[in-house]
DNA sequence: CCAGCATATGCGTCTATGAGCATATTGTCA
DNA sequence: TGACAATATGCTCATAGACGCATATGCTGG
């Protein structure tokens, strides 16, 4: 047994699913309309109207997040409500929040040290 | 005291910065260079080899990681090595491996019964 | 100081993608 | 069926970023 676990090399094709997930998330509208979602279902013409962003652009935006497994759809008349599909996402944004906020205040007081 | 958003909405740099965080791991190449930082400091040129890139293209995307603040580096005569800045990144991949795992297993499953 | 190794960086190329405009598609209602 | 509303999509432009090559920078040993 002198081997050691190696490197548990992920497969490739899991790598990039990951990837195209986080890729998903490193959007600053797509995690402004997450933060929405977070409130409820919401039609694409709510989101748009709240961002201030164009039709086309938001609906994309949301055709990404369905893409990336993020959110979820439904159908009414011909309205499309979009919501969160798994409440994960909260807990990597507020993993990813939280080390912000640190590397910020971080930043801060090495300046005022100087 | 006075008028606050109804909604709790992140300050537009904070929602950046987070973004910036999640752009950075959404590239396969640098979420193997994390897998390997995982098991210890590693040296530019052993990251080099071992991943089987070119030289200038692991140089700047560990200088990505390191913009991002997700990893940290140390000087050693000429050579530089890196490592894990904050293990909360490990807490990311795995949510977000587990959660393509599902998502992949849940759409063999509807295949086989499709 | 010189030779040589490790790392970083300037440059060119190619691809991906966000934004906006116009338009297609789909559904509702009178 | 025709007008209208909500959503999706084709197109183009502009920008960002990944990669490879060559080269600069920085450190070490002779």
């Amino acid at each position: 047994m002198g081997s050691r676990p190696a490197k548990s090399a992920l497969p490739e094709a899991l790598i990039e699913d990951v990837a195209m997930r986080f890729r998903a998330l490193s959007e600053p509208v797509r995690l402004r309309i997450l933060q929405q979602l977070q409130e409820g279902e919401r039609s694409v013409n709510e989101v748009t109207q709240t961002l201030g962003a164009g039709q086309s652009n938001v609906s994309r935006h949301l055709q990404a997040l369905f893409d990336a497994g993020l959110v979820a759809r439904r159908r009414e008349g011909n309205t499309v409500y979009y919501g969160i599909a798994d409440p994960m996402i909260f807990e990597l944004c507020h993993l990813v929040c939280d080390s912000a906020r640190r590397d910020a205040k971080a930043r801060l007081t090495r300046l005022a040290r100087g």
